[in-house]
DNA sequence: TATAATCTTATTGAACTCAATTAAATTGAA
DNA sequence: TTCAATTTAATTGAGTTCAATAAGATTATA
């Protein structure tokens, strides 16, 4: 008879980490509502916040996604007037993201986003750190594809 | 001028948490694939193997999901023959799946899955169960609704 | 007992995710 | 230089996720 033990949800780590993300992820949408963003929307704009333009490919990279979550995501995003789409000159296999101003002024509601997140979170700051750090550990680990 | 700083990706624990559940689900794909199971059909049978009969309204309680994910999840198992949906004798509201011979016969090809996947997670064992630690504490206290 | 409130599942619609494929551009090697 | 390999984005299709809603069953209360 073969040893089960393994199989039990309660013994994966995956679970609470798919479990986990979907939650938290939830609890995003009443904050990112007034601003008429999902949640990728909302990453992808946190990149285009810091980086003003960013090729599709480096968004991907950045964001662990492909072309097939982006370009209906930032196509979607260029019909809100968040940014552009345009292929570049130099490389016309690339195609370039750029933040508009209203992307921008956008940035200014966002801004109480992460406080208000970050108190639903119930852990200690200290363990939330330490979950980061292991997320990132995990992350930087595994993606090696 | 506002303080962007907390609004970075890099200054987020959503961020990693949502991107390691999506890197992590995708190695599972390979050694699910014999099993003709997607990620989420795993652990609806791992609750199965384990309870072998359930309603749809606990192990909704258990994966976290609603009936939107798991009323077409589960009929598309029933096809595969993996479980029957039977409506209580009573409690007519409720819906029982109940796993079938098929079932079960697919645990003894999932028993080796849980050892490949942990080689693909590159934490220590000591570090494993601390995030798997942190994981809980968050979903227990964010998952009151 | 009535009937209002709640519970359970199903359905619908919008959005995300990813594997596989395609097409076009670029790069590299013969 | 030529053409094979690689890179990049787009498309397609299957599946997941969730909010909102609906319908029927059960429970609680007046």
């Amino acid at each position: 008879m073969a040893d089960y033990e393994m199989l039990k949800l309660d013994r994966q780590l995956c679970f609470p980490l798919y479990a986990a993300s979907r939650e938290v992820i939830k609890r995003y949408y009443p904050l990112l509502e007034d601003l008429d963003l999902t949640y990728t929307q909302y990453v992808a704009m946190m990149v285009l916040w810091e980086e003003k333009e960013i090729s599709i490919r480096d968004l991907g990279h950045r964001l662990f996604l492909d072309s097939g979550t982006l370009t209906p995501l930032l196509k979607s995003m260029e019909k809100k007037g968040l940014l552009t789409r345009q292929r570049s000159k130099e490389d016309e296999r690339m195609v370039v993201v750029r933040i508009t101003e209203m992307g921008e002024a956008l940035r200014d509601r966002a801004a109480s986003v992460p406080e208000k997140m970050g108190a639903c979170i119930p852990l200690e700051p200290q363990e939330a750190m330490e979950l980061y750090r292991l997320l990132h550990k995990l992350l930087g680990g595994i993606a090696q594809n």
